[in-house]
DNA sequence: AGCACGCCGACT
DNA sequence: GTCGGCGTGCTC
């Protein structure tokens, strides 16, 4: 029997199975699957089976055989499997990158070189104290002990012995377990108990108290009072059992609670609702783009359509993007679903995220919300697949494999011939044209479920406002709704849209802004620090006194960070209570939840933030947004800039006036006039969706066009632009008549950490030839131009063309 | 990718 | 003479 394996190495020339026999004992398990770990060359690898066969063209003697099987079970389905070959194909990816992103990184393989003493009597003084009675060491201790010299000799001499243990990153948590076998020989034992061993004696009494067939160990030391050692006497004297019993992490449990009952719909609800079902029931694919305003109740529309898949004994997946992964939404799943749920959040550690995933794989739950890469949930019969917010761009990873998750879940919707809902308030561009076409089916709900009114928007001239005297950051509206929300008592979000657009250090004399020596881009000023930082590198220095160009002392930083505004918000209202929620307050694991908690709390009176804070709010008592600066996001050399301008003032808007109190929103912005400003006063998408297409098609962006990005990057930057030219005529060599190749040009950030940086930009319709060509590129490049030190990436459908 | 093999310069 | 630099080529 032979094995295909796809081994754990990224490289070109390995991107394909390598055949390995199975030895005779392990035919009856071997699985397409399972994870092995294979001889490779000189060394040994992990590998995923993908295929079994009975022969193989090989030589015979070419075909080493497999080392040793990882798993029981298999840890891929065959659905699994596939959609990994496929996913490879399409983001033109390694297969073994895709086989991994379908795993808990708890699971990737970790590699440590150990060495292995074999004649002892023939090492070094200095080397055995070392070691001391130690028969094995890791390379990487001997190292630190700067004997790797010497190893290497030893090596060649046969002394000792170097070879590679392959381990998975985390392990399943396991408790010690105590057995009593037999109560009566409790009694027993505490009858001959020996005289002097009184802490024996009172485990047992406390044995005989609390009658258990198996309790934890722990559990025992921590109520009896006894040591680890009384306990360890009576395991070794047989009284009790001892055993290692594997158990989950526990996860804390979330602070809100949701009633657990499904609420009352509205006609619209429930006409989305019914056309969900009756696809549904039909077993064929079909994808829904649910298409609701804020506030319109597009959660309970996904709860009641899952407990309707739940009942036919299918599974559901809920994507969400990660910033709305808040305690808030996920207690109402796990109110309406109990222990059914698994969250998958980035909060959990790589062994809590290992144990949600066996979860699912085990069928012990049936629902997974989580964020892009829980679509890859192991389910095995799947009746649902659900993304929220799904114009959001984290659905899109932007490394390799750069695969969609949305794609993704039509794809694993096809296989199990079930729905696939796609829930927005703003959807993107490309999912409401194919509702429009007919390839999706439109749902939409236009009325709050509450029957709240939508609130009010203004959008305030912040030029008029500097003509009139107002130098600050605050418009006189805005300001006055902050102050008489304070009066109040309620809540007030002021969003800071940075996108973009940071605070920089410009010298007012010469106008030169200070930039990252490796990079094309401007550095950012960081107030903790008073440093420079690189937001792409990572490069930072202290903050000049004096201009670099001219001396000029007139230097200062520019810009505006939530920082500054929240500086600026002290003068305003001194006494406000205020939160600020921006990379530097949420890079601790959890605080973002917490943050909002105390928000949701009432321990503040106004959240200030950045785009982080657009999503999934919902507290009653907000009834005032303000938009610091609206068009900030306008002025990226992106064709979606309108859309995610539209998309993050309408988003950022219903946030207000959710319940009871009417909302309110400001929106401050230098260009009052975009359409993407002016229509997001109505929140009213359509128009916006017909505007913004009539423009993508006179300009043939997506989704008139498909879109790809060959980038390539050299330290010299003629050789990058060399190279580049020549990519370029290969791929546009070949493509078809219909489609269209732009570049190469100089990226939007030109140098990156001291890289120079081309790309191209192919836009098609309809192109059979691309991947075939996208690939026979790659070979160029692989057999020859990444030894000249040229790095090319290819992105299809990028998020945006940077 | 990583590892071995192989062929040329500066050291005990 | 040998240690060690990194070019080249292969991995079932």
């Amino acid at each position: 029997m032979i094995a295909e394996v796809i081994v754990d190495v990224a490289a070109y020339p390995i991107d394909r199975p390598f055949d390995y026999a199975v030895p005779i004992d392990w035919e009856h398990v071997m699985e397409p699957g399972l994870r092995v770990k294979v001889p490779f060359g000189p060394r040994k690898v992990a590998g995923y089976v993908t295929g079994i066969k009975e022969e193989s063209e090989l030589d015979h003697n070419k075909i080493k055989p497999i080392a040793e099987i990882i798993d029981l079970e298999p840890v891929l389905s065959a659905e699994l499997l596939a959609l990994s070959k496929w996913m490879a194909t399409e983001t033109i990816a390694y297969e073994i990158d895709a086989l991994q992103v379908m795993l808990p990184a708890a699971m990737r393989a970790k590699y440590e070189k150990i060495m292995t003493v074999i004649k002892p009597e023939e090492l070094d003084d200095a080397f055995r104290s070392f070691l001391g009675n130690r028969q094995q060491v890791t390379l990487k201790a001997l190292q630190d002990a700067n004997l790797l010299n010497e190893v290497k000799k030893y090596n060649k001499l046969g002394i000792v012995e170097i070879d590679t243990a392959i381990q998975q990153k985390t392990k399943m948590k396991k408790v010690r377990m105590i057995h009593v076998p037999d109560a009566k020989q409790l009694e027993t034992a505490l009858e001959e108990a020996h005289p002097n061993a009184k802490k024996q004696q009172e485990l047992l009494r406390w044995l005989l108290l609390h009658p258990t067939e198996s309790i934890e160990a722990s559990k025992i030391l921590d109520e009896s009072g006894v040591t680890a050692t009384v306990l360890k006497s009576l395991v070794d004297k047989e009284i009790v059992e001892q055993s290692q019993v594997e158990v989950y992490r526990e996860l804390e449990s979330p602070k809100m609670q949701d009633s657990g009952k499904p609420e009352q719909l509205t006609d619209e609800q429930q006409v989305a609702l019914s056309a969900i079902e009756q696809s549904s029931n039909k077993n064929i694919q079909e994808t829904f783009l649910l298409h609701g305003i804020t506030g319109s109740g597009k959660t309970e529309v996904y709860l009641q359509a899952i407990d309707h898949v739940l009942k036919q004994g299918k599974e559901a997946i809920v994507l969400v993007p990660e910033i709305a992964l808040t305690p808030q939404m996920t207690a109402r799943f796990k109110g309406r679903f109990g222990e059914l749920v698994a969250v998958l959040h980035s909060g959990l550690s790589a062994g809590e995220k290992y144990d949600e995933w066996r979860r699912i794989h085990r069928g012990e739950v049936k629902v997974a919300i989580g964020a892009r890469s829980a679509v890859f949930a192991p389910f095995s019969n799947l009746g649902l697949l659900i993304l929220d917010e799904e114009h959001e761009t984290t659905y899109k990873q932007e490394e390799s494999p750069r695969y969609h998750a949305r794609d993704v879940a039509i794809w694993r919707a096809n296989y199990y011939q079930c729905p696939v809902i796609l829930g927005s308030a703003t959807p993107s561009l490309e999912s409401y044209a194919r509702a429009s076409k007919g390839v999706y089916s439109l749902l939409t709900l236009s009325k709050r479920a509450k029957n709240q009114a939508l609130p009010s928007v203004e959008v305030v001239d912040m030029r008029e406002e500097l003509k009139a005297g107002n130098r600050s950051m605050f418009s006189l509206a805005l300001a006055e709704g902050i102050r008489e929300r304070l009066v109040r008592k309620e809540q007030i979000v002021l969003l800071l849209n940075k996108r973009g657009f940071s605070s920089f250090v410009l010298c007012r004399d010469c106008g030169t802004v200070v930039e990252c020596p490796n990079c094309d881009i401007s550095l950012t000023y960081h107030r903790a620090s008073e440093s420079l930082k690189c937001h792409y590198c990572g490069h930072e220095e202290r903050v000049p006194s004096e201009c670099p160009e001219c001396t000029s002392e007139h230097i200062r930083f520019f810009g505006t960070g939530t920082q500054k505004a929240q500086e600026e918000l002290y003068k305003l209202v001194p006494e406000a209570r205020v939160i600020r929620m921006d990379i530097d307050t949420t890079n601790t694991k959890g605080a973002h939840e917490r943050l909002l908690y105390d928000f949701g709390e009432g321990k503040a009176d106004i959240l200030l933030g950045t785009q982080m804070i657009a999503k999934g709010l919902d507290f009653p008592r907000i009834t005032l947004v303000g938009v610091l600066a609206a068009d900030t996001s306008l002025h990226l050399a992106d064709f979606r800039a309108a859309e995610k301008t539209f998309q993050l003032l309408t988003q950022v808007s219903g946030r207000a006036g959710r319940d009871q109190l009417p909302g309110e929103v400001v929106i401050q912005t230098y260009d009052p006039e975009h359409y993407a400003i002016e229509l997001s006063k109505t929140q009213n998408y359509v128009p916006f969706y017909e505007m913004e297409m009539d423009r993508r098609r006179q300009l043939g962006y997506p989704p008139y066009y498909y879109v790809t990005v060959v980038q390539f990057s050299h330290e010299d930057v003629l050789k990058a632009a060399d190279y580049a030219h020549k990519g370029t005529e290969f791929i546009a060599e070949r493509l078809s008549q219909g489609s269209v190749i732009i570049g190469p040009t100089a990226a939007a950030i030109s140098r990156l950490n001291n890289r120079y940086r081309y790309q191209s930009l192919i836009k098609y319709k309809h192109e059979p030839a691309l991947i075939p060509v996208l690939q026979q590129l790659l070979k160029h490049y692989k057999t020859s131009w990444a030894k000249d030190g040229l790095v090319m990436s290819i992105n299809r459908e990028p998020t945006s063309i940077f």
